[in-house]
DNA sequence: AAATAATGTTAATCTTGTTTAACAATTTTT
DNA sequence: AAAAATTGTTAAACAAGATTAACATTATTT
């Protein structure tokens, strides 16, 4: 059904018996989200971690000066969530908005403690999840600092191809760190090439 | 002893009995490494998580062009190692250097399987770790793009305070994704506010 | 106490990327 | 099919930060 792709992605980690598998799907909430809807706002508390079963999401932040910044995007087989809101459960930096229509698999903080306790493989399984996503993230901060612009943008479009083709193009600039128009003159010299 | 920093660390998200705490401590390598020397080198596959129990080191990518950009600082009652090769065990992208004589609480890939099967509170803490330190990282993201250099050094300077005191000007300014010269002409702007 | 190495400063010039603004192309709505 | 909204492009003027190079200061070693 359709939690499906989720349990296909965690046996890459862990093996769970059918009556673990039960449980789990017990403790997940699916649910569908329309373009445009904020899945995180700012200032509420994130009380999910959000498997993408389809669709996909940006993550930004809204600067004071009123700029958005894309921190992530997520598509099908990623997770998303304001981690650090998430943890502490206090108010979420970063927003989570879909770009299409969407379909995630939901855990909740009380649930997620549940889970744990019950079936600690599932632990495990968080834990390295979150090491990846950590490992990714610092990886980001360097191509940030050791990259030109022009760099970082070829490293998304080879890494991200999926992701290029779904989304507008001013998106991509925002993740990048740059401003639309300055993206727009790196395709053209691109082009030339 | 040596290891009270780090249990008392650890005290601050799980309970551990004293038999645990024995079973903890038989897992672990206490190592000094002197100014200079190299916990982790690019290239090499990083096998450890450390604890800083005293000194100071950074976590630094070379690029292409031979430049260094410090990813982060640890200190005591900090965590480091390159995530991203300990969880693959594949060879590293960043080197760790101490920046002075230092003392590292140890815990090999290896021991941890085994601490985490005998002590699952023990995985339970390392998530939790690890999810403030994946939330800091993209929190880092953001500030890289929504602020100005100046406006990072301010909050370098206000979160960091003492880190400032311990190592060489020229390191907060690859920290900050800038170059030494600017970092300086940032400061005298400052002085003279 | 010199000598050397490491760290920090200043200023001129250059580069990368931003801002502004006008316009073009593409989608979506009516 | 027209109108409106969203997305993308171009170019000129500008700003943030890099580079180069010369020099000043502070630590460290001899």
């Amino acid at each position: 059904m359709k939690l499906q792709p989720l349990l296909k992605y965690i046996s890459n980690y862990i093996d769970l018996t059918n009556e673990e598998i039960d449980f789990l799907e017990s403790k997940i909430t699916v649910r569908k989200y329309l373009k445009g809807q904020y899945v995180v706002q700012q200032g509420d508390v994130c009380k999910h971690q959000c498997f993408v079963l389809s669709g996909c999401m940006k993550t930004f932040y809204v600067d004071a000066e009123g700029q958005e910044h894309i921190v992530m995007f997520s598509i099908e087989d990623w997770w998303t969530s304001d981690m650090g809101s998430f943890v502490t459960q206090t108010p979420a930096d970063f927003n989570i908005q879909c770009l299409e229509n969407s379909e995630l698999a939901m855990f909740s903080y009380d649930s997620m403690e549940v889970l744990f306790s019950r079936i600690p493989k599932m632990e495990r399984f968080f834990r390295q999840i979150i090491e990846k996503g950590f490992a990714a993230s610092q990886k980001r901060i360097v191509r940030s600092f050791s990259l030109s612009a022009k760099e970082q943008y070829l490293y998304f479009r080879e890494q991200y191809p999926e992701i290029e083709q779904r989304i507008p193009q001013y998106m991509v600039a925002s993740y990048l760190g740059i401003t639309k128009e300055f993206l727009s003159k790196i395709k053209s010299q691109l082009s030339l090439e």
